[in-house]
DNA sequence: CAGTTCAGATTACAGATGTAGTCATAACGC
DNA sequence: GCGTTATGACTACATCTGTAATCTGAACTG
């Protein structure tokens, strides 16, 4: 029986905080917690029960699920990256640029924010997305 | 005396219901309380005192300006629209995509996420940087 | 001058978030 | 079998956010 809000994995919003751990298991899953906890700690310097806390809201958000693994669970990414990163994409440049793409690029161009390698490849999908 | 804390206007984050009070007065500004509140109240439904709210959040935050007019205020932006667009889409860009611009194309192009004039301007845009 | 009214200031309060301590319980060593 | 330890569950708590009611004081009206 599922949590029946929402019902699909990550409708619920992660937080910021969240996300770390996310990227943690999505770089590489199933992980215990104590192995979560231990690759977090060196970018975020978080205590253990801290990523706990965090785990355990992934999991109640639906983001995450746990495998019993004798006495502790495995984690793994119920949420995919690919979804949840275009789903953050999508919503930034609904909220600062009414949908549109466009005024988003400018933004990065103008701030420098693109490198030469991203203006060729961007070029390069630019070129595929005409075929 | 300023703030002192942060110093630069919109250090502090901006939530997203104080980003739909910024928005209404980057469209126009000075505004009073009430203009804003009308203007608001047709997208969001908030009542007087939400919007009053977060407008001294917002004063408070540094990212408006208040200037007295009779017995009421004038509320204008500090922080600049294209200062805070831009800063939230880096900020995007570097959680989701570690600074690189060039992915986050490549998923808004996936999704559909692209109308034919945003690709039309940013081939424009593109072809401009070239020079 | 007193009553009404409008605007900002103060207070409220529930839910989310960041951050972490404590509890209970099951396994493991001795 | 019993103490130690590891692990998940529960509890905690300050802050931020969304949403709003109430208070207070100044201005306008009659």
């Amino acid at each position: 029986m599922n949590t029946a809000k929402g019902s699909e994995a990550g409708s619920e919003r992660i937080s910021e905080a969240e996300y770390a751990v996310m990227e943690a298991l999505w770089h590489r899953s199933p992980q215990t917690a104590a192995e979560v906890c231990d690759t977090v700690r060196e970018d975020r310097g978080w205590s253990m029960p801290t990523v706990k806390t965090l785990l355990s809201r992934l999991v109640a958000k639906g983001a995450l699920e746990t495998r019993p693994d004798g006495r502790r669970f495995l984690y793994s990414p119920l949420l995919e990256r690919d979804i949840y990163v275009g789903g953050e994409s999508r919503r930034l440049v609904q909220r600062l640029f009414g949908g549109r793409a466009a005024p988003l690029f400018a933004h990065l161009a103008e701030n420098e924010a693109l490198t030469q390698d991203d203006i060729a490849e961007i070029e390069r999908l630019l070129r595929e997305m005409k075929k």
